[in-house]
RNA sequence: GGAGGAAUGGCAGAGUGGUCGAAUGCGGCAGUCUUGAAAACUGUUGAGGGUCACACCUCCGGGGGUUCGAAUCCCUCUUCCUCCGCCA
């Protein structure tokens, strides 16, 4: 969430970005900071009620030890007086503070200078390409279609044993998912991002901690018994592993990348968009996480995209980038780049990563800082990025390097797969 | 799952009702000394709120209670350790 600090000293500025997002924040803005204006005057009545109980007790055991019990039960009349206003002004404080938490929450992140304003994926704006389209063979197969065909992957008999969008993988189709996991994680660790294996189910807190509580609690499996999260993105156990933290600034830059599978409920999706592995409930992705020094996080951004771009050239997959507008930008993130590969049987673009800078947007709601150079603390940086997101990727290799007879595996996996063709 | 014990500042570790945001040691930072470094010595060193700055307030795992007053007593939750059981 956005600090009340910056928020107070920049409204104006604030609005004005916010409406790039195609929100009007003024109405919420000025209810802020009216309601913090009286959470401040009522914290200041209460610490001064609470000094006044100090003083007086401190009285009281002077008094006892001087002998005067009497002039000493005499003052715990008066104790018990301030002792009634401060439970009193005590509740009015939670209460403020926790109306003031909750509209703090709906405050999305301050969309960067660069973001284009627009209202939704229409308008994002491509700021790169690569890669040739490839020319398919006569009745090319979408890849549902060749998965059935090579039985690689098995929807059906997911929805047996779980349900829609949870689906089986297969021999080859495990192994080519095992090597793009194994691939993936070796460009990260070369690249100087730290392997890590995390946990899979997240509690509240770290919900909260990148955002993803309370804004898309129902996009998230909740285990009701244990009061559990399972995590739909790698990004949320990661970056919550700095929850809490005082960083030092020569420990920037933090670099880490983990491979999890994620589950999403993907609540109201459905049609053609979602067949195959276009959008499932449970898949697997990579994710790489970067915390930053304010001055170097956007050079950071740069660095994570150019790493991306690396991996999908290797894969040779034809690919674009996108910076996404102020109508499709994520409520958390300042500045967010999609790359999207082309699915040539499906004839459309594939988001296969996203990559990120929440600024302090993330961090605020951590508490995660670093000393500063004067001591101070301050708050970190936090970006994430996909690098990659299997079934999409998947679906493009499918597609994409799809023969007369079957699939070629990219050169690059070859190693990782120890076979070269599917079928 | 059963029985005990524990949770204090970056770390270790004292503190069992007032003078405790908290001894001491280590670590960190600054300085003295030194050609430089080490050692030694001196000072400094938790977080948040609040203020122009002070004052002041809150925090000793979380929540609740007793008391004029709680790190210290009581209840509860969580986590960790030891022993027993079970187990990939």
């Amino acid at each position: 969430m956005l600090q009340l600090q910056v928020l107070r000293e920049q409204k104006e500025a604030i609005i004005k970005a916010l409406g790039k997002r195609n929100l009007d924040a003024k109405p919420l803005l000025e209810a802020i900071i009216d309601l913090d204006e009286k959470r401040r005057a009522t914290q200041t009545e209460l610490d001064n009620t609470l000094a006044e109980a100090n003083k007086i007790s401190k009285e009281i055991g002077n008094l006892f030890k001087a002998g005067k019990a009497s002039d000493a039960n005499a003052l715990k009349t008066k104790s018990a007086g301030l002792k009634e206003t401060g439970k009193t002004l005590g509740e009015a404080l939670n209460r403020i503070a926790a109306e003031l938490d909750e509209l703090l929450y709906q405050v999305p992140n301050i969309p960067h200078e660069s973001v284009p304003k627009g209202n939704s994926d229409e308008d994002n704006e491509e700021i790169y390409s690569e890669g040739e389209i490839p020319k398919l063979v006569e009745n090319a197969m979408p890849h549902w279609e060749l998965a059935k065909r090579f039985d690689i992957i098995d929807f059906e008999l997911g929805v047996k044993i779980t349900g829609a969008g949870f689906p089986v993988y297969k021999g080859k189709g495990a192994r080519l998912q095992r090597a793009l996991i194994s691939y993936f994680l070796d460009k990260n660790t070369a690249a100087g991002y730290t392997e890590m294996q995390v946990p899979h189910l997240v509690n509240d807190a770290s919900g909260y901690g990148t955002g993803q509580l309370p804004d898309k609690e129902g996009q998230m499996y909740h285990v009701q018994a244990d009061e559990l999260y399972l995590i739909p993105t790698a990004e949320v156990p990661v970056t919550n592993l700095f929850r809490d933290e005082i960083v030092k600034n020569e420990d920037f830059p933090i670099k880490y990348t983990a491979y999890t599978p994620c589950f999403r409920r993907e609540a109201g999706s459905y049609g053609a968009h979602v067949r195959g592995l276009n959008r499932l409930h449970q898949f697997d992705k990579v994710e790489i996480v970067r915390v930053e020094h304010p001055d170097r996080s956007y050079e950071a951004l740069e660095a994570m995209v150019a790493h991306v771009k690396e991996v999908l050239r290797e894969l040779k997959l034809p690919f674009r980038i996108l910076r996404l507008c102020g109508g499709d930008l994520g409520f958390t993130a300042a500045l967010t780049y999609d790359f999207e590969v082309f699915s040539t049987a499906q004839n459309r673009w594939l988001e296969v990563s996203s990559v990120s800078n929440f600024e302090t947007y993330q961090a605020n709601r951590l508490k995660l800082r670093f000393k500063d150079g004067n001591g101070k603390n301050q708050l970190a940086h936090t970006l994430n990025g996909s690098a990659l997101a299997l079934p999409r990727i998947l679906a493009g290799i499918l597609e994409n390097y799809q023969t007369k007879n079957g699939i070629q595996i990219p050169e690059v996996l070859v190693p990782y797969c120890g076979f070269d063709s599917i079928g």
